[in-house]
RNA sequence: CGGGGCGUGGUGUAACGGCUAACAUUCCUGAUUUGGGAUCAGGCGACUCCGGGUUCGAAUCCCGGCGCCCCGACCA
């Protein structure tokens, strides 16, 4: 991608209306554009990070053999006060002309379990596994934390469907290794620790995925030891006791709750009538879990984890573009040099931006490169040419170097495998 | 929802109740320039959030509303 014709315009002070590090960042560097309190447009640049993270969800869920759906945004009433939730205050409701009303959802357990009447009425159509990557609507009292806590982001939502506890409890325990590995793979799994947290009015107990971070709004206690935590909303001396945990060995620490994982049991089967039937012929509700996580949220949490004065640092796997090449200068051999650098890199298939504007200065691209964190950077100028060739620097460190061009390609290739 | 702060060109800021609302940046023209948001010259761009009030006169003071941020409460 040229970044001449590149959709970005990015700004040298951050927003005045903005305090969290995420916002500032994303906004100063043109990933994000601020609709109202909690509300973002995702940019070409910020919408590439978040496929990056949607990909390597996608990849992990086909892992756990869920197939991938898409629900309705509106919701239907009816289904809702089925489970009681359609008086809650989270609802954002909207008026029909003929009277009627529907709700833009906020969670999808619902309407999940009253499609699946169609497709389950025997063990033998269980177990079952569905998600979607779709747009949540919640009508917080208070949006906060840029891309944190939004009133509209995106969330990945998982359903399961199961004839018994068992299988559930084994289901569950492939999808919390699924997300460690999610976590892990975006970047974010050394800070990223299992907690256990509130069920809700679902269950005893849930796991949160917690992640290290000032910026974040749960209080945790945490284990680095034994790897495992538990929110502070739970936090006795019982459910401590039950982990085998003392505390002394457990550290309060600020974390950002970037996934969730629920045992539902039968708390939607029953009331929605979502049941199948055993062996025996006898009916039985279905037992369900859900698995949620915010593709948005793990964005900002990137962002808040991963910066420094100049700007964003992404890790690889999520990072927009994997190589930043700039050209500095419009001597002839330096336009040549890197075109013909910019079609190599490109068709080996590798994710390269080429600031190849011819306006702009060399401050103006180094500074825009840092501050849009790509992790690796190309330089071709007089300067590096003379020097031998092309000038090689990491986004995370501080050196750089000057290799010829011929060992580049083999350079560029080895930081992508 | 309680408390606090703030609303001025696209962005960041300034302006005692008093001249044509200023500066920087962005953007446009031209020149020059290419290793850290360069330099010079010229130019475009604002009903000062909205509505009311006080006053000879309001960006400025008062009232109401709306919006944004922060703390708290809330958070399947």
């Amino acid at each position: 991608m040229k970044q001449s014709s590149l959709f970005i315009k990015t700004r040298k002070q951050a927003p005045a209306d903005e305090v969290s590090k995420n916002a500032r960042l994303l906004i100063r560097a043109g990933f994000i554009h601020k609709e109202a309190a909690g509300v973002y447009s995702y940019l070409p640049l910020g919408l590439r990070v978040l496929e990056r993270i949607n990909t390597i969800i996608r990849e992990e869920m086909a892992g756990l053999g869920a197939e991938e759906a898409a629900f309705t945004t509106l919701q239907n009433p009816e289904t809702w006060k089925k489970s009681g939730r359609w008086e809650l205050p989270v609802w954002f409701k909207t008026a029909l002309n003929d009277g009627g009303e529907l709700g833009l959802g906020w969670t999808h357990e619902e309407a999940v379990t009253a499609l699946m009447k169609n497709h389950v009425s025997s063990y033998k159509d269980l177990p079952r596994k569905i998600f979607q990557i779709h747009t949540k609507f919640r009508n917080e009292e208070r949006a906060k934390s840029g891309l944190l806590r939004g009133r509209e982001f995106l969330m990945k939502d998982l359903y399961s469907f199961h004839t018994t506890e068992e299988d559930l409890d084994a289901f569950y325990e492939k999808a919390k290794e699924a997300y460690r590995q999610i976590f892990e793979r975006v970047g974010i799994g050394g800070e990223t620790h299992v907690t256990l947290s509130s069920g809700g009015d679902f269950s005893p107990y849930s796991h949160e995925f917690q992640t290290l971070s000032p910026a974040g709004e749960d209080t945790i206690y945490l284990s680095r030891e034994k790897n495992i935590a538990i929110n502070q909303e739970i936090y006795t001396e019982k459910t401590r006791a039950s982990l085998g945990l003392s505390s002394d060995e457990l550290t309060e620490e600020t974390a950002i709750e970037v996934g969730n994982i629920f045992k539902l049991g039968t708390r939607f089967s029953a009331p929605l009538g979502l049941m199948y039937k055993d062996a025996k012929g006898e009916s039985q509700p279905v037992i369900m879990g859900s698995y949620g996580i915010g593709p948005g949220r793990i964005m900002g949490t990137i962002a808040e984890l991963f910066s420094d004065e100049r700007g964003l640092v992404w890790p690889e796997a999520v990072a927009p573009f994997s190589v930043h090449l700039l050209r500095i200068g419009n001597t002839d051999a330096v336009i040549e040099t890197a075109d013909a650098l910019y079609r190599h890199i490109a068709e080996k298939g590798e994710r390269v931006l080429f600031d190849d504007r011819e306006d702009a200065s060399a401050g103006e691209k180094f500074a825009d490169s840092d501050l849009f964190g790509i992790p690796l950077r190309l330089v071709v100028s007089e300067k590096s040419l003379s020097a031998g060739g092309i000038e090689v620097k990491k986004r995370n460190e501080n050196e750089s170097r000057v290799i010829p061009e011929s060992e580049l390609p083999a350079f560029v290739k080895g930081e992508s495998a």
